[in-house]
DNA sequence: TGGGTCATGTAACCTGTTACATGATTAG
DNA sequence: CTAATCATGTAACAGGTTACATGACCCA
């Protein structure tokens, strides 16, 4: 899966592993939390698969770096994984433990809800944030085609938040309700 | 993760690897994809940690059977879980793909969001039977505010479901508008 | 006689997390 | 002088996937 995200990346621009790391926090952080290790580990890996090519530029005043390119094979490899099917494995942490929510007090579990609610309304506002960072490094990725798919991610991301504000206040309610049946 | 998922089932019931197998498949496959091997390999750390204690049972005209129950321990190794505060770390496939999705042509990416769309229209509608389920074996959960939390699972699902729907009505409209202008 | 249910697992592998480890340059 | 930025990784561990492996009973 990063493995993709990597060539993707590289399919756009030539980059080090630092810039690949920039740029997942700037534009695919809120999907796909990548570690540097990892990212450091799958480079490697690439390069030994043959999908990317790296070669080490000196530069003075600064650390020496590793620029790494897509091969052909990387391309293909890309393409393949693009027109799969998508197997869907949910692993949802929060409904594992929504699931086994009976085990503690309502007012627990009305504070539970209620301060999930918050954080996702504030994840919410912070789409707005991500829009802007998008139309800032919106040029990276050279064409609007390609922006416009940048922008359906955040809009996935907006939506869930509000779904899940929405749901959160089902959730109070109902444990509300209860109370004072 | 799944190791809590485990502690939680057995909280309610006493229950062999089977049987937790099942369990999974009838109310937590929508959120939690559990495989058998690792379900075996989790209850032999859960034993081995002293959180569940196994006991084989002959029987006549099937195999054996080991039973596990929860220990004091694995009951407040759960109930420590349900109040720890939760690290969300996303990591959504759909996403990873869509945000690369320019490669593609507009036509093969609409196809892409038809697909889907349709995938979770059914999937909405699936959680009406999940609700049927939930019925049938609520009785397991022993008590109406047990149930609720399961309930609140499945309403997850419906609502994500149709936000996933919403969602490719969107993506499909601005890759349609595109394509015309 | 063939498939479904009940019942158990092992082994190898892949992917992700956390902690550790280094070091020069630059801006305040 | 001190913190941030640029730049690279390793090692150990945790958690999940896929394939392999076995076998009795029951129903059609």
């Amino acid at each position: 899966m990063l493995k993709h995200g990597i060539l993707g990346l590289l399919n756009y621009a030539d980059m080090n592993g630092y810039e690949i790391l920039e740029t997942f926090r700037h534009s695919l952080d809120h999907f796909w939390n990548a570690q540097k290790s990892q990212i450091y580990r799958e480079l490697a890996a690439l390069e030994n698969a043959g999908f990317i090519r790296g070669t080490w530029i000196e530069q003075n005043g600064r650390p020496d770096k590793k620029m790494f390119s897509i091969t052909d094979e990387g391309r293909a490899e890309l393409t393949e994984w693009l027109s799969e099917d998508m197997k869907e494995t949910p692993r949802i942490p929060l409904l594992m433990k929504t699931f086994f929510l009976g085990e503690r007090t309502q007012e627990e579990n009305i504070a539970f809800f209620e301060k999930l609610k918050k954080a996702y309304q504030l994840k919410y506002k912070g789409f707005s944030a991500a829009d802007e960072s998008r139309e800032e490094y919106g040029e990276e990725l050279q064409d609007a085609y390609r922006s416009m798919f940048w922008g359906f991610t955040i809009s996935y991301g907006r939506r869930k938040a509000k779904m899940l504000v929405e749901w959160c206040d089902e959730c109070i309610a109902k444990l509300k309700e209860m109370r004072n049946a």
